[in-house]
Parts: structure tokens; sequence; C-alpha cells
RNA sequence: GCGGAAGUGGUGGAAUGGCAGACACGCAGGCCUCAGAAGCCUGUGUCGCAAGACAUGAGGGUUCAACUCCCUCCUUCCGCACCA
């Protein structure tokens, strides 16, 4: 017979709605506790990932409550964005209807599953009362020249007909529809988020509780690189070309520089020289492949001479100038210099195209090399050799040494070069937030007064998904006068990518309702930083470094005092089946509500957190789904043996004592022992999201009552212990304990010390580390008479083979070894 | 190429350097039942009748003792990538 879970889920999702009994508020003798899912965006279904998710996070919420924490555990939309201006198309609706049915079905869905959160919190980034503070903020940084409008090269998705950031374009296509991504010249906004790179960087170091991987992958991105900028001057001209290089060790294996085709000083180098024609089809023909095929065409390295030549400054070679299209104009000076001795790519070239090599490192121990015996670069350590005063020296010391002296002697100049680019912000599209610019044909580029936001997004702009700015063809909105000197104006039309929504809603959550800015700076002084952050690996790099940017906006201007925003992260797994992520293309979603419906929420909950880890890819197994809802109904079975106490004493508010057990009920003593191991395991495990392990012992413990029998103080503090996992169930069964108010009003178990202490052990005794025999011995035996007691055993003696022990390993009730 | 993570039964997964495989799923046998479902009990790494031997991707090393620490290598997954 199986609990009836349908009636008990509605039941208390309820009882939490009518009493808010999750509303979160500051309380100044307590401990805060800020947990925070990722919002998701609403496409008016939840799927599996945001179960786990979302489940991983109301577990540690619960259990935060239970230990006395004041928690604050909100929920929200990330509203604004392209998928639903699609669907509003395609229904023929409007993106606002769209969004706002999406947000109430998936509201119910999330009650649905009983996640305890504060739903007086909610925000939605769609609703003008949050998007208000996007352009505030947006102006603030305009005023610090962090927002700044420039025309230059973008990255553009002719699927979506938008612009994308650089963080957007994942192997050349586009992060949300996969479509190759083109290059188009653009007069875009931009955040100078270059500004706070080395702080970002920096201040990884301070994460220690974010998983190694997502430090990795954003110390990666923001990519700073140390190396020297080193001046080659033009033969017959005073013209110098800036390269750079991370290894001046090299230098004087330097053999010809390469420049990127579109490197400005090309054309007056390839003028009237014979080269020229073919050059400037070299040129054209680079230009027109996008960018990814000229990442894709990673064996062929293409490229022509200029006809000029350089001087290498170090020993004065002449040194032909060429250009090619593995040379990059976004990184660096747009130029390098070639040792193709010492670089795979160089060799490449120079073997491709005939050109001269020079050894200036050789490894040592090994052969010699030679120019003539090289089939690959070689890039490993070694001794300088025809490099000047430098020869000898192990090249890595020589790398710091030649810097310092091309530095000195203004050959060049030491250098950090960076990987990280200006943010990229305006989009071509509809459902954003409106960037608050006016443009004046008199006054120029100016801020939308702060008394006038916010600029509203019009309610009945025609969009069809084709040609430029929705907004631009809202003669309402574009018309507006010029907030300077009055004159007719237009308004900007791009929207902002809302990325920008959700690098700061942490924050407005603190004070969803406030009226005088994004948040209040009391609220987030208590509530801020996040204690715990919980979402997918796949914001590791966009999401978590535009909020660790917003973050340190916030505190130079002085309306917090931290610098980062998540003390702790946590990033869940993928859920598979058979092996592969579930998607639509695939076929193989296993849709939440249907197993809702199958098994109740509370079962769906304990089976996503047993079957594997958080961090670890999750193989979804209806079978184990199964298994979750067997257990659940096992506790069910044990409670009906517990009918409600008709004294109306509260169970489970005394702590458990032997004693008091014995004298009542007569409860084995085995029953008690576990009982309080397991609240130790399970205090630990909860606290460090090992929810697969807390589970097991809470197995254990039902297995071991199952057997032995167990009183109501027991059986409560099980049901406390389940409760942050299967919490309707757990208020479902604590009612029927006779307690009168919600089990997550109530204190969380302790266990006591002295409940630990067994009077015997299994000790193990092993002969050359095997083991060999295992006996029950009195807790604190002392080694002497341990040694004789297993000496003199009997079973032991074939195994020691009257051989004399060398040596005996003695770990205090626990192993003995004999070494023979 | 660089960076990160991971390789343990039929499966998901446990193991502060100290009994490898907890807890489940599955499977097999049994009880209950008119029958099924549910429930309950027992068994279940491999080889072996057994005693026992062998087992944590491979190979070395440290140690009385290694899934765990060190070295070399292999494989898989993820991120970045003509980044100079």
């Amino acid at each position: 017979m199986f609990y009836d879970f349908k009636k008990i889920e509605e039941k208390w999702q309820k009882f939490w709605d009518k009493k808010a009994a999750f509303s979160a508020l500051p309380v100044k003798d307590k401990k805060k506790y800020y947990l925070l899912e990722m919002f998701p965006y609403p496409s008016g279904k939840i799927h599996m990932g945001h179960v786990r998710n979302y489940t991983i996070g109301d577990v540690a919420a619960r259990f935060k409550m239970l230990q006395g924490y004041s928690v604050m555990h909100p929920m929200g939309f990330d509203a604004f964005g392209q998928p639903a201006e699609n669907a509003a198309i395609k229904n023929k609706t409007k993106p606002q209807v769209w969004t706002r049915k999406c947000i109430q079905e998936m509201e119910i869905e999330l009650k649905r599953m009983g996640f305890s959160y504060d739903w007086n919190r909610e925000v939605s980034t769609c609703e003008s009362n949050y998007y208000k503070w996007n352009q505030w903020i947006f102006l603030k940084m305009f005023e610090r020249g962090l927002a700044y409008k420039k025309a230059s090269g973008v990255n553009w998705c002719p699927s979506c007909l938008t612009t994308l950031a650089n963080e957007e374009v994942i192997e050349g296509g586009c992060w949300r529809c996969h479509t190759k991504v083109e290059q188009k010249n653009l007069e875009q906004w931009y955040l100078r988020i270059t500004e706070y790179k080395e702080r970002l960087l920096e201040d990884l170091k301070e994460l220690k509780n974010w998983p190694e991987r997502v430090l990795a992958m954003q110390a990666n991105w923001i990519g700073r690189s140390q190396g020297v900028e080193i001046y080659f001057k033009l033969k017959d001209s005073e013209e110098v070309i800036p390269v750079f290089t991370t290894r001046p060790d090299t230098i004087f294996g330097a053999t010809y520089i390469v420049l990127a085709p579109e490197h400005q000083i090309v054309r007056e180098l390839i003028r009237g020289k014979p080269q020229e024609k073919k050059a400037l089809e070299f040129i054209e023909k680079v230009a027109q492949e996008s960018k990814v095929v000229r990442a894709s065409s990673d064996i062929k390295k293409e490229g022509v001479f200029t006809g000029a030549f350089a001087i290498n400054p170090v020993n004065n070679t002449v040194v032909p100038i060429w250009i090619a299209d593995y040379v990059l104009m976004e990184y660096g000076t747009g130029a390098i210099m070639a040792v193709p001795t010492h670089d795979q790519r160089d060799f490449l070239f120079a073997k491709e195209h005939g050109l001269s090599m020079k050894i200036v490192i050789q490894p040592g121990s090994r052969q010699l090399l030679t120019v003539e015996a090289m089939t690959e670069a070689y890039e490993g350590d070694g001794l300088q050799v025809d490099s000047g005063e430098f020869n000898g020296m192990p090249n890595q010391g020589a790398r710091q040494k030649i810097a310092e002296w091309m530095d000195k002697k203004g050959f060049g100049r030491i250098k950090t070069n960076w990987r990280l680019r200006d943010w990229l912000i305006s989009r071509q599209r509809y459902w954003g937030t409106p960037i608050p610019i006016i443009y004046c044909p008199k006054c120029g580029v100016l801020p939308v007064p702060y008394e006038n936001l916010p600029v509203v997004l019009p309610k009945d702009a025609p969009f069809t998904g084709e040609g430029g700015s929705p907004l631009g063809k809202v003669k309402k909105f574009v018309e507006v006068k010029c907030p300077k000197c009055g004159a007719k104006a237009r308004r900007e039309t791009d929207t902002m990518a809302t990325f920008f929504d959700s690098s700061w809603y942490f924050l407005r959550f603190c004070s969803p309702k406030f009226k005088e800015a994004p948040f209040d700076q009391k609220e987030a002084a208590y509530w801020m930083p996040v204690d715990q952050y919980i979402g997918g690996i796949e914001h590791a790099i966009l999401h978590l470094l535009y909020s660790r940017f917003f973050t340190k906006f916030f505190k130079d201007l002085g309306t917090i005092d931290f610098s980062e925003p998540f003390n702790r992260l946590l990033t869940q797994g993928m859920v598979l089946k058979d092996g592969e992520v579930m998607s639509k293309s695939r076929g193989n979603i296993v849709d939440p509500d249907s197993m809702i419906k199958k098994y109740g929420a509370d079962s769906l909950r304990l089976f996503i957190l047993f079957a594997a880890p958080p961090e670890t890819e999750l193989e979804w197994d209806d079978r184990g789904l199964e298994g979750a809802s067997k257990f659940l109904n096992r506790v069910w079975r044990i409670h009906e043996n517990f009918p409600a106490n008709p004294s109306g004493e509260q169970a489970g508010s005394r702590s458990v004592t032997e004693e008091a057990l014995r004298e009542k009920d007569k409860i084995d003593p085995k029953v008690i022992k576990c009982l309080h191991k397991t609240i130790k395991k399970v205090t630990a495990d909860y606290a460090e999201f090992k929810f697969n392990t807390a589970i097991a012992s809470l197995m254990e413990l039902t297995n071991v009552i199952y057997q032995s029998g167990a009183d109501k103080e027991v059986f409560s503090k099980l049901v406390i212990m389940l409760s942050p996992i299967a919490p309707h169930f757990a208020e479902e069964l604590w009612q029927s304990l006779g307690n009168k108010e919600s089990i997550f009003k109530i204190e969380w178990p302790a266990y006591d010390p002295k409940m630990l202490v067994e009077e015997s052990v299994t000790i193990v005794i092993q002969v050359n580390g095997k083991v060999r025999l295992k006996i029950d011995l009195p807790v604190g035996i002392a080694e002497d008479k341990l040694k004789e007691l297993v000496l003199a055993d009997d079973k032991l003696k074939p195994w020691l083979q009257d051989k004399p022990a060398r040596k005996i390993i003695i770990v205090p009730d626990k192993l003995v070894n004999i070494v023979i």
C-alpha cells in the first residue's frame, strides 16, 4: 500500500503558501544564510536539470532553517530574451503576455516540488520596476566611462539577427542557435569589463570554495600572459612594427616577422612592390573568410611576402616581413616575430615557404640540434646559443634577463597581454531593457535623466524577427526631446543583452521592492554575499564573470563593502538518460511533472539526491525512482506503529538518552547507538552536500528500526533528519505523531558523543598485511595484552607457521598486523 | 597544444593510508497469495567443490599496510585554442 502522496503534498504546499512559511527576515541575533539557485528562464516547463538544481538548494536551505539560521531562499525569473520573442511571433501574441503565462505555469510547477522559496521576494527581470535599475546601473557606468559606444567588427548571428558578445560565440557559432557567426561592422554599446581584468583575475584566489575547474575556466578566459613587446624598425624607414612575444629568450632566432592581413601598415608596405597584387588578393581572400573558417583550417598556414624588410633590434639582422592568416589582429599587436626553430607554427610556415631558420636553444644533454635534421620545432628548455651575451644561460632564466635587457636598451618593453575583451551589450531585439540614451543632433550622446527612468519598453512594437531593431519602428518611442536643449532628438533603439539583467539580481533579492535604488544598502549589508550559490556549469564563464564584475562596480560606487558576490559555488552535474544529455532533439526527456504524478515530489527529490553526488552527472533511472518511493513507504509503515500521542506531548523535543528510552519502552541499545551515529553522519553530510551518503545512513537507521523496533522519540528524529529531503512527507508524519507546529520550526537534533562509544570492537588481525582473523574485544585494551591474546590464538597458528614475528603493528581498537 | 575532472561488481555509487564494494538498483531462491501486485527473508565481485587465490584503467615506487600518497603511461568527458 502506498501512502497518499498526492493528498499529503497538496495539503502541505497549501499550508506553506498560506503561512508564507519561508519568508526571510533579517534577525539580529541569528546567523544569516543566503542560499541562491540560478534563476530560470521562464520557458513554462521545468526540466530535470531544474529539479536537480533546486532540490539540492532546497535541502540545504531547509537544513539551515532547522539549524536555526535566518535563511533567505528566493526565486525569480530571468524573463527577457529572444525565445519569448520568437514564441510570441509564432503564437501571434506579445512577449509580455507569453512570458507572464510561462511564469505562472512555472510557479505552479516549482510549488509542486515543494521548494521553500520566499515568494514575497519574487522578481521578474522583464518588469519595469526591475529593468529600471538596469538602466540606472547603465547610466552610472556611462558616467564613469565604463559604458561606451564604438564602431567595430562585431559578431553577428544571421539567424537571431543580433550581435553577440565574444563570450556568446561558441566554436564560431551562436551560443543559442549554433548558427555560424558572421563579422559585421557596427556602432555598438560596450561595457568596459577590461578595466576590472586585474581584479577579476586576482580575486579568483579568494574564492576558496569554488570548484577548481570554474576558477581555471575564468582565469583562462581572462587570459593574462606576460611577455615583451619588441620594436622591429623597418629597413630604410624610421617606422616601427611592434610585435608581442612570451618567449623573449628566442629573440635571437627570429628570422622573419609576420603581420595579420588586416594590419594597418600592410598596405603601405606593399605599395609599389612587385608582390602588391598577390598580397592584395590574399588580404581580400582572408577578409572574406569568417573567423570560423579561419580557425578551422588549422593545418594549412597560408601567407605571402610583402616585399618589405625589418630589422631585429637585438642583432641588427635584416628579416623579411610576411603576412599570414595564422596571425590574428585581435591579439597582441597583430604582429609576431617568427622563430621557426622553437615554435611549431612558425616551423610549418617556414618549411612551406622556404624561410631561413636559426637555433638559439640547445637541449643540453641530448644530441645537438641542427636546422637540417629538424622535423619539428624544439619548444622545450635548454641553453642559449647564438644569443650574444646570453650564451650558455639556461633559457628559463634568460627569458627574464633578456626581457629586462631589451626593456632597458629600448629594444622593447615588458608587457602583459590579456585575452579578455570589453563586453558588447547592444542587441537589436525587442524583448530586453531599452538602453537609456538619447541622440541630439546638437548636444550629441546624452544619458536619459535619472528622474525619467524607467525608459519603458513600448507595448506595441511591430516585430517580425526581421530587419533591425523593432524599437526603431515605434515613432512614439524614438522621437523625443533633447533633455538638454529641447530640440528634436531620437532614442537609442537597441536593448541590453539579458546577461546584464542577471548580473545583479542576487542584490535585488535583498530588497525586491525598494524604490530608491537597485537595492537597499542596509538589507544588502545583512544578506550579502550569497553564502551558497548553485547552478549549472554552463554559466562558469559568462554569468559568473559578469556578476563578479558588477559586484566590483557596486563596491567602487560605495554601495556595498565586499567585492565577491558568491562565497561558495556548487555546479551541479547534468541529468542524463542512457548516457546522453536529455534534450528535445534526442527525444529522451523525462518530464518531472509525470514523475510527480506517479511517485510524488518527495520520492523524486529523494531519488535525485540519492542517485549521485551533486557535482557529478546523474543517470536517470526509473527503477531508482521506484526504489526511493519504496523507501518512503517503508518509513510510512513504521510510523503506523506510533499513533498520535494522546497526552499531546511534543515528541522529538527532548534529547534521547539511553536511560529514558530503556525505562519507557525497553529499546534495544543497538537502535539508540545507530540513531546517534546517524545524527552525526547526516549532520556532517548535509553540511557538505553529500546527500547520497546521508540518505544511505538514513536507510541503515530505518533498517535497524525495522528489525529491532523503536519508540516514538527515535522515530521522530528519523523524521526530522528526513525532512529537508522529503518535506511534505515529514510534515505529515510529524503531525501524525501528535505535533502541532511545522517540523521546520523545531531544532535539529544533536547527538550525544557518549552514545557513540562502543564497549567492544572488532579488531582485524592481519599477517603480512592480509586479513586472517577478526576478534571482538573490549574497547581500549592495552597493547601488550592485545599482542599476547593475538599470538596465543590457535586460529592464527597456520598463518604464523611458527615463525617469529619480526614486527607487530597495532592500531588501537582497530587492527593488528603481524609481520613475519 | 593548454587547463580541469574522472576511470572501483551486471548498474548507480561507498570507503580520515588500516576489513574494498556501504546504501541502493538489478538478478536468483524462498515465504505470503487462488493468482498477481505489494511486503518479508536469504544469497549475489571473479575463479574455485573447498581451503584459498585474484580483484579499484596499465606499469612502477614509498609503506607493516595503497582505491587513497609519488612517478610514468593509457582512456573518457568538459572548457579554451593558429593567443605568439
